[in-house]
DNA sequence: TTCCGAAATGTTATAATGTTTCATTTCTAT
DNA sequence: ATAGAAATGAAACATTATAACATTTCGGAA
């Protein structure tokens, strides 16, 4: 069982205490790995753009990405984001959140997952759920009425743990 | 037993013949009678974006909302439709399907549901399930890591059953 | 090594989606 | 009637995303 103080452990928030750099350099070692597995060009730009997905564990949207690359005296558009995201998305080192435009590392971009998205909206922060009997019984569910699933987009907006026990300790109004 | 060729039935997408008039006649018609009971203020501008939300069992973009309502005749300005989109919104007469950034119209205002989307990537015809024990299987998991739910954006892609039995018919080039 | 084609990036412009702000009108309940 | 609240009008602006085309970089074949 890993280090619950280490990085995020699968399925939950990271611990407020966690040790964040960890976080970075694993995601960014996986990228590395995996790109160089599957014969993909991991460039300065895209290694950058993950780096400031990674920067939290809440979403971060395309043109705060575009300021953040702008200060690092990098010539920028927008195009420049959205490219390096579209690749990062599509080999599944980014996750795009739906209900805000913006976007979240993945933390296990080696297996294929079908993802569900925790989203707090207190502290904004995204954990995600893994969960493939959530996967599967909304499958079924839609065969049961003749569609045939190619991806879900699962988005579950709420309270994580630490902001619920706050809002419940402090009462209603903290 | 309603009437399959009637309105479109709960869970699945409308028949290809459906009188679709019919669809959009008892979508106002439910949405007048829960306003008079929730003492709700039906004023035509939302009346009419309703309307054109329903006109069709495809999301519908703001936008183009906007542009229905100019060839009405009616001044009109963005806040127009995103005002009585939130008032369609929040009060459980019309969906926003976040993936799409585009609206469609809610079958059954009355009950407190909570809706997942099918969403055909050929047609672009979107059906909405309303299963209950997704509902609560996604809660009973998102509680399990200490996620207290407030609100499930899901949205599924994929073909409905007219186009994926048309693709099968033609093989996967049609 | 040189050169070619493909992939990636640079650059400019523009499209699409959504919000803020304040003025005006309309509705509802006294 | 009229005051307060809700809804709408209107202008400007903010945010998110893409199109189109030029240039550079990369990786492999000659």
């Amino acid at each position: 069982m890993p280090d619950p103080q280490g990085g995020a452990p699968e399925g939950t928030f990271p611990g407020k205490g966690h040790d964040h750099q960890s976080c970075i350099d694993e995601a960014l070692e996986a990228a590395e790995r995996v790109c160089r597995d599957r014969q993909l060009r991991f460039t300065p730009i895209r290694r950058r753009v993950l780096e400031l997905v990674w920067s939290r564990h809440a979403p971060i949207g395309a043109y705060e990405i575009l300021d953040a690359l702008r200060d690092d005296q990098r010539r920028a558009a927008p195009p420049t984001v959205y490219r390096a995201l579209e690749f990062l998305v599509e080999n599944g080192f980014v996750h795009k959140i739906e209900s805000l435009n913006a976007f979240v590392g993945c933390g296990h971009p080696d297996d294929d997952h079908v993802a569900q998205f925790l989203i707090c909206g207190n502290c904004r922060q995204v954990g995600e759920l893994e969960d493939p009997e959530i996967a599967a019984l909304i499958s079924k569910k839609a065969a049961g009425v003749g569609f045939d699933v190619s991806r879900q987009t699962i988005e579950i907006q709420g309270l994580c743990r630490n902001c619920a026990d706050g809002a419940h300790h402090r009462g209603a109004h903290g």
